[in-house]
DNA sequence: CCATAATTGAGACTCAGTATCAATAAGGAC
DNA sequence: GTCCTTATTGATACTGAGTCTCAATTATGG
């Protein structure tokens, strides 16, 4: 079942329609590869005519995180970054603080632990968010190389 | 050393200035225990009469933050919470979703298995995030009952 | 095709936090 | 203590990111 399927489904299943722009606005996810914010998003939109409001992008969005298809990723201040997770599966994030570079990571076993926490305090978990910030190889490096000349 | 010294401290080396509002903000928090918002502290402030505007709650708030005697806990949305780091260690949290109950956890193994991570990408860690989000003892039996009286 | 209800888009609005800037007040020098 | 420099404060304006409103439009089921 391919993403539009799914979607088509998800809409169906919660007397949603299949619109022109929902199916647009999917469409041209699809193509994107990496993160991206909802407002870059529209801006790309814009640039090539495609049809979607500020409004209907924010909606869209939200109603394709419902679906599964796409993973919003809540930053600490400014924007949230989005990234589309059809054919995908879970994982973290490392976010540089210097350049904003997004790494992915994940764990099998800090989810096992995840799961475990939740059993014991008697939590059900409907998700998490776990962020890990600092300094990416690149800025490290950049970083060591200030603090040395600074001696 | 106790915390309005390191309070202190923190400001001096910084350059910064002990004043009557710092004083009192850091006196004041340390008689809350538990989780708080920036607002909720003005009105706190208010109701007794203590001096302190909204600009000098949330910009005193984060020089605690930076001197590591709060810590913020940025939420998906609606305001942060902080709380008091005093004579307490690191955790992380679980945020019911469906009554905003925040309950602490703590897992040296995730904190390990994070720092390994870490180590394999060549990231340096300055901080982490990691929030379970979900349903709490209480909010689970109820959204089961729900669940059982909706059949 | 019709009726109904969901959707759209433009722009107003909200919320949480930040910036501005003149008046005030620390803190160091003397 | 007095003076000087610079940080701080508070009232309020502003910002950014996202949400809401509502009339016009359009998908869907009958």
């Amino acid at each position: 079942m391919d993403a539009a399927e799914r979607f088509s489904r998800y809409l169906a299943t919660n007397r949603l329609r299949l619109t022109r722009e929902r199916r647009g606005i999917l469409e041209e996810l699809l193509r994107i590869k990496g993160h991206f914010d909802a407002d870059s998003l529209l801006v790309h939109f814009r640039s090539r005519g495609l049809p979607a409001s500020r409004a209907t992008l924010y909606r869209t969005l939200a109603r394709l995180v419902d679906a599964g298809l796409v993973h919003k990723i809540e930053m600490e201040k400014g924007q949230a970054q989005y990234e589309v997770m059809v054919g995908r599966h879970h994982h973290d994030h490392m976010i540089c603080v210097r350049c904003g570079r997004i790494v992915e990571f994940e764990s099998r076993e800090i989810e096992r632990l995840q799961m475990e926490i939740c059993r014991r305090k008697g939590f059900s978990m409907t998700g998490h968010m776990h962020q890990i910030r600092g300094h990416c190889s690149d800025c490290r490096d950049k970083t060591d190389d200030a603090k040395a000349r600074r001696v």
